[in-house]
RNA sequence: GCGGGUGUAGUUCAAUGGUAGAACGGCAGUUUUCCAAACUGCUCACGAGGGUUCGAUUCCCUUCACCCGCUCCA
């Protein structure tokens, strides 16, 4: 069983990160708080480097993003536009199977007749061993005793045990090795235990009820699910049932996953605010302010790297789900496709392989932006030592879409706890989600706030005059569709089918004053997932045996030099010998404005390499008699010592910074 | 949130109804001319609260934290 080994991995690396000062559970003393951790020495630094890697990547090395440093509580109108508050606040039961969710205490009474079914099993495994039997060169007999049984009973499971008992002698080796393999299958077959249930309204057809349960258990993993204990019960005015998906609702439960506070010194209502449960919202809201300052014309981004807080319901895995987080995200804002077909005559398509040579281009649509930032950023996690090999991919399924977004690629780690597939294959854990999210933000911010979150675009005014008529109807229309259909989805319960047409129609008008709303891609980034994942791919360890036979392991953090805490380790060969010492310490000075080092003259300098290797200081820089002249020819050199390999070289002093900056930088 | 498991130095582990021991680490010193050398000394712990008991780290209860599974989350 590999489960324990990757247990014993994390637990590793959970220990090494407090032995080395790296994280530590916040509040130990008084016994820990759950969901919260503390960076050490080591990890404040490593963290410190990742968010300025980031920073410096996403804004001060391209000329089209803008950065922002939002406060942490917002206006609590915020949290309604975004529609945290609606989802995140009240007592809500969730369908499991649309996962739609309504408030406990306004459930809607049905009456029907309720299908329960106590759990599935796959039915894959059953149809691959029937075509197994069919298609070999199995004898017509033995084809013609599954035929019968499969007819006779209902269960197509039991109906292959039937079959495979009365096979299993045959003398039909292909038949009788069939007949152990069913057996044995059927033993592994995946099977769940959870019930479901479906209200039946009169009149249905009781295949719908059936056809729910079956996508439910897909959606658990069991392929072609069998369902399992059929039974049905009639119902009177039952509020256990989602009024739209008819399905039984799970237990009501607080989702209140964002942290209320008051502000003010009075509790009142008045004055709740919530701590912002993700940063990008602050982004919308300063959309406007950002545009004007920066001198940025769309498009262009706006990043920020901030803490974010969410009352999780189970942090887990260290790091990785945390109540009190930190985030790194881009609005990357963007002409919606109508718009770039006004402009550009056509939307721009990118194949794969196009991007890592292309920068981005005018006509450029949704999708090659989004392309575009999937690939900008698995370069990123590559120049950080995030090796391709070690992420993963997840293309959101329109399921698991939010329903204003478009595309959603979710860039993955493989991190110790990571789940293992059917096939043993690792999928990983996100690390950032690349959403395409339309222009549902800033639409919704210009319905809450009352304020036009448009932006005018003086070329697409001059475009759209010289177009053709039908093609000014067909962008319009086009345009006018997605508009309605957003404002439909989101209407307010006042809002009547009317006022939303008009509403789009103003919107669709705009185009050809130069006016649209724009369209966002929001690569968004866990800073402590990222810790840890840094972490977990630095983690190696290395088994030495010395002359006596004795072994020893020694744990070497391969990090980055560009993300490692600390850039070089500086030595006195000896530390009685105050002319080492005192060299060393100038190394130390000339080396110290520009990078973190740390100095060390304790114990053997075989010990000092290893606490460094167990740092994943990257470089050691060694004073030794050869410094000091003692051989004229090497005076003022150093030893250097490379951390992965234990390889040495010898260094000019003043040559030393320049050398170190260009690895580390 | 539910179920199971675990809490002893910084780390990894012992022992015990009579108040805790090792290894490694850390610190100081002697020594040491390149990969955790050796020697000496020192430092550091029974997660918290309550109960039973003459006495609890040990038994019981509560709580907190961590790990695993489900759930949740993305």
């Amino acid at each position: 069983m590999a489960e324990p080994k990757e247990n014993l991995q994390m637990e590793k690396i959970v220990s090494l990160c407090k032995r080395r000062g790296f994280v530590f559970q916040s509040s130990e003393i008084y016994g820990g708080i759950n969901g919260f951790w503390d960076y050490g020495p080591l990890g404040a630094e490593l963290k410190r480097n990742v968010k300025e890697l980031w920073w410096n990547a996403m804004t001060r090395q391209r000329d089209d993003v803008a950065g922002l440093e939002a406060t942490i509580i917002m206006s609590p109108k915020i949290w309604e536009a975004s529609g945290h508050v609606a989802t995140f606040a009240d007592l809500m039961r969730e369908c499991p199977l649309t996962k739609k969710r309504v408030r406990a205490d306004q459930v809607e009474p049905l009456s029907g007749v309720a299908y329960h079914f106590s759990g599935a099993k796959s039915g894959q495994i059953v149809n691959e061993l029937n075509d197994q039997l069919m298609n070999e060169g199995a004898s017509a007999a033995a084809k013609a005793v599954l035929v019968e049984t499969m007819a006779r009973l209902k269960d197509s499971e039991e109906a292959l045990v039937a079959a495979a008992t009365m096979l299993e002698a045959s003398n039909d080796k292909v038949v009788a090795q069939w007949a152990r393999n069913v057996f044995k299958q059927l033993a592994d077959n995946k099977k769940s235990n959870h019930s479901f249930s479906y209200l039946l309204l009169q009149g249905k057809n009781p295949e719908s009820a059936r056809k729910a349960a079956r996508e439910f258990y897909s959606q658990a993993g069991i392929e072609m699910p069998l369902l399992l204990d059929e039974s049905t019960e009639k119902m009177e005015n039952s509020t256990d049932y989602h009024p739209d998906s008819f399905v039984h609702l799970a237990e009501p439960r607080p989702f209140n996953l964002m942290f209320k506070t008051y502000v003010g010194p009075v509790e009142s209502e008045d004055g709740i605010a919530y701590l912002r449960p993700e940063t990008a919202q602050a982004i919308f809201a300063q959309f406007k302010n950002v545009l004007e300052t920066s001198r940025q014309k769309v498009p262009f981004g706006i990043a920020q790297v901030g803490k974010a807080f969410r009352n999780e319901v189970t942090p887990r895995n260290f790091i990785f789900r945390s109540r009190e987080f930190e985030q790194m995200e881009l609005e990357f804002f963007i002409k919606p496709d109508e718009v770039i077909e006004a402009i550009h005559g056509s939307v721009a398509s990118v194949s794969d392989s196009q991007l890592s040579t292309l920068n981005p281009q005018p006509n450029w649509g949704w999708r090659a932006w989004h392309q575009y930032w999937v690939e900008e950023r698995v370069r990123f996690y590559e120049g950080i030592g995030l090796d391709r090999s070690t992420l993963g991919f997840h293309q959101q399924t329109p399921a698991e879409l939010a329903h204003y977004a478009r595309a959603c690629t979710d860039i993955l780690f493989k991190f110790p706890f990571s789940k293992k597939d059917e096939n043993g294959n690792v999928a990983g854990d996100e690390l950032e989600g690349i959403a395409a999210r339309s222009d549902f933000d800033l639409s919704q911010h210009q319905r809450f706030s009352g304020k036009p979150m448009g932006v005018f675009d003086d070329e697409l005014r001059a475009a759209w005059a010289k177009l053709p008529k039908e093609k000014q109807d067909d962008l319009w229309k086009r345009y006018y569709d997605n508009r309605k259909n957003y404002l439909t989805k989101c209407a307010k319960p006042d809002e009547t089918a009317e006022q939303i047409s008009r509403q789009a129609t103003d919107d669709a008008n705009g185009l050809a004053k130069g006016q649209y709303i724009p369209h966002v891609i929001e690569p968004s980034a866990g800073v402590d997932r990222l810790i840890l994942a840094l972490i977990a791919n630095a983690y190696s360890e290395e088994t030495k045996t010395d002359e006596k036979g004795k072994s020893e392991t020694t744990v070497v953090m391969k990090f980055h030099p560009r993300v490692a805490p600390v850039k070089a380790g500086i030595f006195p060969l000896l530390k009685n010998k105050p002319e080492l010492v005192k060299k060393a310490q100038e190394v130390r000075e000339l080396l110290r404005p520009w990078m973190n080092v740390f100095y060390d003259e304790a114990g053997s300098i075989g010990r000092r390499y290893a606490r460094q290797d167990e740092i994943g200081t990257p470089f050691c820089v060694t004073i030794d008699f050869d410094t000091l002249g003692e051989k004229p020819e090497l005076l003022d050199t150093v030893t250097l010592r490379y951390r992965d390999d234990g390889r040495q070289e010898r260094l000019k002093i003043s040559e030393l910074r320049d050398w170190l900056l260009a690895r580390i930088r």
